[in-house]
DNA sequence: TATTGTTATACTCTATAACTATA
DNA sequence: TATAGTTATAGAGTATAACAATA
């Protein structure tokens, strides 16, 4: 027996085989071959979330937001909007994980669609925020819920007792991304 | 299902609060005051994948991809490559997880740095092979130590019993999805 | 000088669909 | 007819950098 699979004492529970994905199975395999040591768990969960994460925008793209013709991005832009009220561009960019350039996009396309409105500060006018409109308010509140009901769907491929463990975990990553630069 | 405080009977543990993302906390409030029913425990999955995975994206890119000048779908390409050898174009594709379209721009670029070459099938000309040159084979046996190193301290950043039940429940959603369409 | 939002450039990726050459 | 890969179009997103207005 060659690499990882040599490197595990007794003990050592490691990656249980018959929980891995088939392909899984072939890149350990794999990695026998081409002789490198290589932390598997470190490549299986960062290709999952990797692959899960674009599986989902796609099924949310197509199910949900495609009818509407709203990109994931003008979506995300109205519904930080409607939880957190009107916001400062550069905090709105952020929230929705944009750049600042791409957030003038989106706000000029919502705000042509009528959904969002702009608003220059007059103490620092530098300054602008965004806010939905009523009708930005009616058409998030009638979409959401259906994107819930999505997203409940794909959390109940969840077994129920890890779902709570995957939603920690979830966190812990969340909480200490991005890594400093250092290597 | 319904909303998530909703769901909870006596005994039942559920999300709890103090294990939330800051954000999160004010999401849960919002939504009282909103007056929808909400699956926050789906609405947080969903959320934080999309938010890690997205992180995990850019740390990549600055740290490990950029300075060799390779966007990531063209350094999983390489790497699918040398995981598995040459392949049929539209296996590599779904394999990378990119249209047929995209495909053949990032093997254009490929190409032209010399880091993989296609072959035509003799059998059936419709057909198109590709694999990693020696250059592109040397890349990959390069740079791929320095991205897993990367891998292990994103993993690092899981609580090490938590760690295993996570990449379950990764494994979970990636085989259940794509979702059937019907809502 | 520094900051905010806008604009511009060049690139990557997507979906969709037409196109070619094969089969 | 159907399939594989290419090409074309339009749109969304990225990074980077320059820019105008304001502080």
């Amino acid at each position: 027996m060659t690499g990882a699979a040599a490197e595990r004492a007794e003990g050592d529970t490691g990656p249980r085989l018959d929980d891995l994905i088939e392909a899984e199975r072939d890149i350990v395999a794999r990695f026998d071959d081409v002789g490198l040591e290589v932390d598997f768990g470190a490549l299986s969960v960062v290709s999952n979330i990797y692959r899960a994460a674009s599986a989902i925008r796609r099924h949310m793209e197509q199910s949900v937001l495609g009818p509407e013709q709203l990109s994931w991005t003008a979506f995300v832009t109205l519904w930080v909007l409607w939880i957190w009220g009107e916001m400062e561009a550069r905090h709105l960019a952020a929230e929705a994980g944009v750049t600042k350039g791409t957030l003038t996009g989106v706000l000029d396309t919502l705000e042509r669609r009528g959904l969002v409105a702009r608003r220059r500060h007059d103490d620092d006018r530098r300054l602008l925020s965004a806010g939905l409109t009523a009708s930005g308010e009616e058409l998030i509140r009638r979409l959401y819920p259906r994107f819930n009901a999505q997203e409940a769907r794909i959390a109940a491929l969840l077994s129920q007792d890890g779902r709570d463990a995957f939603a920690s975990g979830l966190r812990e990553l969340v909480r200490g991304l991005p890594l400093e630069d250092p290597s």
